[in-house]
DNA sequence: GCGTTATATCGATCTCTGTCAATGGTTGAA
DNA sequence: TTCAACCATTGACAGAGATCGATATAACGC
């Protein structure tokens, strides 16, 4: 259940970037649903939890092992969440023996906050 | 269906400010409760339209019955919306004769900005 | 090989949400 | 007052998503 403090895991982004600011010009359907993909993976207070949890880790990665009791749920629900975080391109997972460690992507925090930023950015 | 400009809404939140960012601590359930709810206004393409509508109109606000031909839905799924929208705080509406105007409220969108931002923030 | 541990996937259930047709409430105009 | 326009609400439905128990898969140690 507890893991040793071992090396953060390497970064990968796997999204590209996408869509101006809200602000500066009226949104397409493209890639409105685009950006509606990526703030529901933010719409829920679990996966918020676990992505406040893998970005404020000091060595930068955290073992799922470490996941599951911090947010009180089931493991497959928290193996579950993890995934959509990923497919989102906000955390990545990498595979260390038996363990998965789970890192934040910066890049893609950033990415969502350009586009709720004011029209000239 | 279409109408005549007029000037814009007072502005006005409701909603109170929320949560320090993701990455300076872990979130607590009640804080990842919060921003869920408001991430979650935000994770519908329709919605996302709507609000870069209102965000780029000219004068600052629109009224609701511009709104419906350009998202391409019924007027009923645009009302819904609209209220999602103004529960979350993103817009306010304001009634004029038999149309309500709609206005973003750039504060609430800046909190979230905040949320998603790097820890010294 | 075997058993153990960690993670992911499956299947079922329950709740939430997006959508529209129909209706109701208000407002302004005729 | 009567009518028409605008907006919100209701009710019904379908689809998506959150959750968990059970199971599958993978890696390690013996």
């Amino acid at each position: 259940m507890t893991t040793v403090r071992e090396l953060p895991v390497s970064i990968q982004r796997s999204v590209e970037a996408c869509c101006m600011p809200l602000r500066a010009t009226a949104l397409g359907e493209a890639d409105a649903a685009v950006l509606a993909r990526r703030f529901a993976a933010l719409a829920d207070p679990v996966r918020l939890r676990l992505l406040s949890l893998i970005a404020t880790s000091e060595d930068g990665a955290v073992c799922a092992c470490d996941l599951v009791v911090p947010v009180g749920k089931s493991q497959p629900t928290v193996s579950h969440h993890l995934k959509v975080l990923r497919e989102a391109g906000l955390v990545t997972g990498e595979k260390r023996g038996t363990n998965v460690w789970y890192a934040a992507v910066p890049a893609a925090l950033e990415d969502l906050r350009v586009a709720l930023g004011p029209a000239g950015t």
